[in-house]
DNA sequence: GCTGAAAACACAGACCC
DNA sequence: GGGTCTGTGTTTTCAGC
């Protein structure tokens, strides 16, 4: 698809703050409103928009620990996994992986008691390696740090 | 905080499309557009909202390569990696963890050419164990599932 | 890509339950 | 805590260029 600078600077403005009046988002990028509402269109048509979000602290509403545990299926069952991480109270996110172990999963949970019920509650036909993390690394994630010096 | 069904309402239609006028929010929520708004001003307050974002598929603009990658220092320069990751043109998230290794990195890479130059770039002073990530199982995070049944 | 006018919306104040 | 009304200014949308 097609790409320019401004519509990189939507995407940033958008990632700041989706909330943002398309007046406004017109006057950043010096474009008339319609012009932005056109190309936000297209953004969305094409896929590389796929949704505005709210950004929501999970330590604030009582999930103070993050952790994230390399799943390993014992006898292969990896639907069986699938089917139990996508409605899993606590699970962020979940990739299937190469290398060792079969998947890595993310959890937020409350109590180290909580991590211990998950990995109990599929103890059976997997192991598992829970690795806890002490913090997180704030890492600059605007999309102008992917696609510039190209 | 206080915290009731009404704002997880708010908190789920927000967290599925937050562009949605406060009108449509109120509808929603059968409050009145003033009450939203206040309990909006209210969430943003106490920091359970942290902001408002769009979500941009890596995917559509080029980044098909999903990994993860743990790395382990060999002389403790902990503040040397967090300084270079932060701004790392392909990092996406990194936790600090305890357990084997020191910090755990997602990257969206191009190629595998670029997970071989990030690796290369901190050799120097640390170890690396690259996880490939062959999909993403998608996870329901409705803020919903977090907070039901207590 | 732009303008301009009509319709929809947000916000603030005053007031009440 | 919640709701309404009303006024003001802003924003969106759509037609036409």
């Amino acid at each position: 698809m097609k790409f320019d600078e401004v519509d990189v600077l939507i995407l940033e403005e958008l990632q700041k703050d989706s909330r943002l009046s398309i007046r406004e988002l017109s006057k950043r990028v010096n474009l008339s409103p319609p012009s932005v509402t056109e190309r936000i269109r297209k953004l969305e048509d094409n896929g590389v928009i796929e949704g505005y979000t709210v950004k929501i602290n999970k330590k604030k509403i009582g999930f103070s620990i993050d952790c994230i545990i390399r799943v390993t299926m014992k006898n292969g069952q990896y639907e069986r996994f699938k089917t139990f991480i996508r409605e899993y109270k606590l699970s962020e996110w979940c990739y299937r992986t190469a290398g060792e172990g079969c998947f890595l999963v993310k959890l937020s949970a409350k109590s180290l008691n909580d991590i211990e019920e998950f990995v109990n509650s599929i103890a059976s036909y997997t192991t598992t390696e829970t690795i806890l993390a002490f913090s997180e690394v704030e890492i600059n994630n605007n999309i102008n740090k992917f696609l510039k010096d190209k």
